[in-house]
DNA sequence: AATGAATGAGAATTCATTCAT
DNA sequence: GATGAATGAATTCTCATTCAT
């Protein structure tokens, strides 16, 4: 039975690789050590497969963004946000074909999940977007950080969040971590309130 | 003659959608008004009408980065790097095709173009990164921004525009321009020296 | 699993007289009942499937071979040397479309062949001159026949198994056997001592 | 006007090494140094360019026979027979391109001119065969070889000639006339007349 | 659960040929 | 005469998929 789950594994690795339409049923079924007809004894075809992923590629992200919104919720806004950095870092470096799959069907989807991509990412961000600014509004009534807007905060913490895990994809780990850091050391200081 | 341009940009806007494997010579010639074997007429296959697109974009690019880096020479480090930033959105946004493709061959090269790119882009990182570097090296002297290493400035400030160029796909222009200007202010407001 | 054998005998007797270039896999595919695709079950491609047919022709040709020069071992001259080429014009004779092929193949390689025939086929032919010259060394020995250079005898006797076995494709069988026996002893009356 | 020519020359080469399916006639263009759309100036299509590549060779070999069949009017039997493979030879080498095509369309026609060639080749193999048939039956009468059916000598003759010419193409020039020379005087031991 | 055999659909590519220039 | 542009037809080959075993 753990067939199907290395099925999954394999084309979740080839699909970020070579993408959903570079990838072959035989790319996979040989990832394997399977012959292609006996995918279709637990999927209904390569579209089925990447269903099946983009299923729980996004069951495991809302898994993660519970996580990362506990983890929301109390203490410093400086450790909450650190925090929300380091625990999404770990889960892209940890993760990486999924969250390699991720970013490439989020960015270039297949026509197949166009609508259906399109649709639930926008949830997820919304969802993001919320917890964040709660942080923000919370740290501006607290003067842990400067006056100002939370939404525009909230937009601007979002924009790094993509560079970095655009970036991600291009440092390998050690050098990622590096930048990391030096990244939200220069955010923080941006942000934060000097007094 | 003018079909081998045609050829080109009909590829450029179908390999940036559909990707490089998704995209088939029919696709291009529907788009140009012409058969599949025409295109043989100006190119070698398919993979020479990437290959050739790469190239122009690869040129393009080099060009652009020469006006970016005339446009940081004299000035206000605030007004060179936000000019960087709406200099660089407007060229993501008028040539929307050729830089979607751009992200998605730097993000997900082809199989046969794996090296080539990897080997281009990082030279063009570099060059961009010296010469912001440069700014921020201008900028501590001039007491124009907060003290600090200019090398950690430059890459958080490469960070935000890995974001924002990540951000130019997902959400459409005037959302987008709204986004850069917030991001603009967060940052520059961290960044900028206050007395 | 007979297929592949029906492939390979449809291609043999295709390319023995359409060449390897004027036959397609769909005349194969045709010729053996089935759609070109499912020949890829079975051959890596055309190429392969000539690759195949020239291995099995090569294979049997030495066993032919071996036949032959067991032939040669025994008896009077004049019984090895018209047994074999009874024997060879049986066997280009029971076997007229793989002959023709070998034929073909020899006089005419594709280029994908060319290296690997003309090699094949100088051992071929070296070892038949061999145990000809054999033949012919203890024939001048036992005064079977007249004086002379074994080798001198044994190029003669190749230029007539040469002449011979082109003319097997010109004339029908019983036409060839007519002159098969006027050639044998043309030949046998010159080469023989007579007294 | 040469242009013509030069197309005949190039496709009588490549037609004799890659058969006519194997020749493009972009390989032929090439090899003049055309386009492949020049060469409808002066052929109907690539099936005409072979036919009056066909219809040239034939020609020639027509005149050349004539000078074959003049060379077998005076002198002795022996003369006019190493004569005439002498002649055949040199005819043979010098024109290596035209008989490498002549050989291949005798053995290995294409579809197009199967009739066409079985018909006329048969028809030149008959004159051959007349006018060898009456030198042995002269040389028989003047008891320059020995007693026999002239038909026969005619018939192992032949045989002797298709030997020599095949071998033409597996040896190279200085070779070749070797083993000629050889194979006659072994030929030529066994037929005249020891008195 | 797994696969060998087979295939329809369609991919890239080649090629002879046409035609306007 | 020569050729650039274009194409219909065909070729090799790939691939997702089906089905009997």
């Amino acid at each position: 039975m753990s067939t199907k789950i290395n099925i999954m594994k394999a084309a979740t690795e080839l699909f970020a690789i070579k993408g959903y339409e570079g990838t072959t049923l035989k790319d996979i079924a040989n990832a394997v050590g399977i012959k292609p007809p006996s995918i279709y004894a637990f999927f209904e075809g390569k579209e089925d497969v990447l269903l099946h992923i983009y299923q729980e590629i996004l069951d495991e992200h809302h898994k993660h963004l519970q996580d990362m919104l506990e983890q929301l919720k109390n203490g410093y806004a400086k450790n909450k946000l650190y925090g929300l950095l380091v625990t999404a870092a770990e889960y892209h470096l940890s993760e990486a074909g999924k969250m390699k799959l991720f970013r490439r069907l989020m960015l270039f989807p297949p026509e197949i999940l166009q609508s259906e991509i399109t649709e639930s990412f926008q949830k997820l961000v919304a969802i993001e977007r919320q917890a964040i600014n709660a942080v923000f509004e919370e740290a501006i009534r607290n003067k842990e950080v400067r006056e100002g807007k939370s939404e525009d905060m909230t937009t601007a913490f979002q924009c790094l969040m993509n560079g970095l895990f655009l970036e991600s994809q291009y440092y390998d780990e050690q050098e990622f971590y590096l930048r990391l850091d030096i990244i939200w050391e220069e955010y923080w200081m941006g942000i934060s309130r000097k007094d």
